[in-house]
DNA sequence: AGGCAGGTTCTTA
DNA sequence: TAAGAACCTGCC
């Protein structure tokens, strides 16, 4: 179906994020992979594109996935050029990107698989587990095989060494004791939307292998909490040459976890001095 | 070819 | 409680 999206919607700069591992360009499009369900995008006009699901997928999860309701131009508004040029500079040069509303548990894996590695090598890893124990759920646009992301269940009977065999290193352990945790019930991280910032950090930091950075990124791109404000190599670089005074947390709450998206894309793409 | 990736845990004072 | 080392693997 065509849907009209009128601002802050770019595909390209959505994938590049670094908030999703399974969106991806592909043909002449998009293919995104969220949970068991599987969308081909391409643009076909300046504001118009071509989604390859039925209008009830849309308005039942993908309207819903992209955040379309959330108004980003006007977050970006809350930014003054003059008292804040280089955040500026960013929210321009990262127009279009939104933070997605993703699945807390696939958050969960993914961005504890991302410690110490690139984005590449995220992906691949990602894509060996879904392939390993995900459910097949259809082909891409290229014709290959897509699969789903697996659920706790499906990936808390993978045994380890199967595990190890999709270049998790040492996350290994922490993988599967995440999927044994979320499994079992005593980290049940769908119910705990419930909970306040603080006391959700806490049950996250609980996890093993879930350190502070990956329980903000868990809270940002996991829990769509929009203030959480993950500090990873990059951001702490722009923190330490950009914001020698202290970056204005204040000013832009609740809003802080979108305009470090901004950091984080803008200094990544800058490649940033040292 | 050694160093380093979107960090966290473990060990040592 | 706080630094420093160790950790898997792949890629430049």
């Amino acid at each position: 179906m065509i849907v009209t999206i009128e601002d802050d919607f770019d595909l390209k700069k959505i994938a590049d994020s670094g908030q999703c591992f399974r969106f991806n360009e592909c043909a002449d499009g998009y293919s995104v992979l969220a949970q068991d369900k599987y969308l081909f995008i391409k643009q076909v006009d300046d504001k118009k594109y071509d989604f390859s699901c039925s209008k009830e997928d849309y308005e039942n999860f993908w309207k819903e996935y992209f955040d379309l309701k959330t108004d980003y131009r006007k977050i970006r508004g809350l930014i003054d050029a003059d008292e804040d040029g280089y955040l500026y500079a960013a929210s321009e040069y990262g127009k279009g990107i939104r933070i997605l509303r993703q699945d807390p548990w696939e958050m969960l894996i993914s961005f504890i698989i991302s410690q110490r590695k690139n984005i590449p090598a995220i992906k691949a890893s990602i894509e060996k587990i879904c392939a390993l124990c995900g459910k097949e759920i259809g082909n891409d646009a290229k014709g290959k095989a897509v699969y789903s992301f697996p659920t706790p269940e499906e990936l808390v009977v993978v045994p380890l060494e199967k595990l190890t065999a999709c270049s998790l290193g040492y996350r290994d352990k922490y993988v599967h004791q995440a999927a044994l945790d979320v499994a079992s019930g005593v980290s049940n991280v769908r119910e705990w939307s419930s909970l306040d910032d603080k006391e959700l950090l806490e049950k996250l930091l609980e996890i093993y292998g879930v350190g502070v950075k990956v329980a903000n990124c868990e809270i940002l791109f996991g829990f769509h909490r929009l203030d959480a404000f993950p500090k990873d190599v990059w951001i702490n670089k722009v923190l330490e040459l950009k914001y020698p005074e202290g970056f204005l947390f204040d000013k832009y709450r609740p809003y802080n976890g979108v305009m470090q998206q901004y950091l984080f894309f803008y200094s990544r793409e800058e490649k940033l001095q040292k």
